[in-house]
DNA sequence: CGCGGAAACATACGATGTATGGAAGCTCAA
DNA sequence: TTGAGCTTCCATACATCGTATGTTTCCGCG
């Protein structure tokens, strides 16, 4: 089989899921596809741009239904699950992904347009959008990291009271009620704002 | 000045700060303290274990004043913006730190141990207190990455209409704004919790 | 003095990303 | 068919990394 870009990155993004980024090798990826090292540098100009391109070929596989006449908060739901079941399709990609310096996101990617287009819908203010945007995404972000990277159910599983060694809870549909939780407090919260911005007291105080 | 466990640490930071995270090598961090790569091993194990050891050195620095009787959602504010402050002190190595494998935030930590505080005297349901402490503290943990990599930056400062190549706003303050408006934001969701438990129905529905 | 352990050093190994240059195979004009 | 010019592939090599291993230097204490 001949080396092709696409197949360097369907090879890269196998090994990755198997055993994490940091686990990727220009060696063991040229061994996987059954090449020699140096011969991916002719499809590929460098390792970065492999993750990137694995960057590109996960978010491609992005999809929601975009449901322009259900209230807000359901399209917030639907679309941040959707985002989840992708995150947790590729984890350690995503884990890695999500808190890296180029991002993942693009302007463009239909995660993010869809949102502001259901936060432009639910009648935030305009010149404020895409702050509003930008700090949904980002909180759903941080709690989705956390949760890939096992971070979240460390913490959400923590008594009170310092509790000692135990509490092994497992890591199953604990972070779902969490994950849940998160959505439905920032959603709250996007309603308090709506209703300031109704009563005239604006954000800008 | 002989090498010390603690002096290694503050050099790493050093660097760190200096050249970011991924430009820490044992071989600079030994010149910088004019010694040999080597020597370092005889204080420290190996290099994840520096890193380990700045974060200890940093999140030592974090102090905030804990304000009993002052209403929840400020002593909320004041809690974030303390931390936010620290991350912005050294901001190459929170960045880093935030995001990644080994907790940067420990359970006995202040911040941690605030939070659960402030939540609690908040009224927030006992069950659910670990809960809701996470996903604030992950929240929040999310758009101050962003912050501190600039993505936040990036896309707060994106037109809703796909503008093109310009918008290149200045990164000083208006990162605040959307800091806060995420505070804003989330507290709001809080205090909509709270009266969704107020009335009975819990937020397990 | 000397001796025993800790600290420093020199050397070296394996792994990594990638530069460089040659070999093999394809396409197409003559 | 043949040869030229690409594109692709491969072998070798280099710099840099973390760190294992062994040796030397140094300092405090009998």
């Amino acid at each position: 089989m001949p080396l092709t870009e696409a197949g360097i990155y369907a090879a890269a993004l196998r090994l990755i899921d198997a055993d994490g980024v940091e686990a990727l090798t220009m060696r063991k990826l040229a061994t996987a596809l059954d090449a020699n090292p140096m011969s991916l540098y002719h499809h590929v100009p460098n390792k970065d741009a492999v993750l990137r391109g694995v960057a590109r070929m996960v978010g491609a596989q992005f999809r929601t239904v975009t449901l322009e006449d259900a209230p807000w908060q359901e399209r917030i739901r639907l679309l941040a699950t959707d985002f989840r079941t992708l995150a947790h399709r590729h984890p350690r990609f995503m884990g890695y992904s999500f808190s890296l310096q180029s991002d993942f996101i693009q302007p463009d990617d239909p995660f993010w347009s869809e949102l502001t287009a259901i936060l432009d819908a639910a009648g935030l203010p305009h010149p404020e959008l895409a702050h509003f945007t930008a700090l949904v995404g980002f909180a759903i972000n941080g709690v989705l990291t956390a949760e890939l990277t096992g971070a979240l159910h460390r913490w959400s599983s923590l008594n009170p009271a310092g509790l000692g060694e135990d509490g092994r809870t497992p890591p199953g549909p604990d972070d779902d009620r969490v994950f849940r939780l998160a959505l439905d407090t920032i959603i709250m919260g996007l309603e308090g704002q709506l209703a300031a911005v109704a009563e005239g007291r604006g954000a800008d105080h």
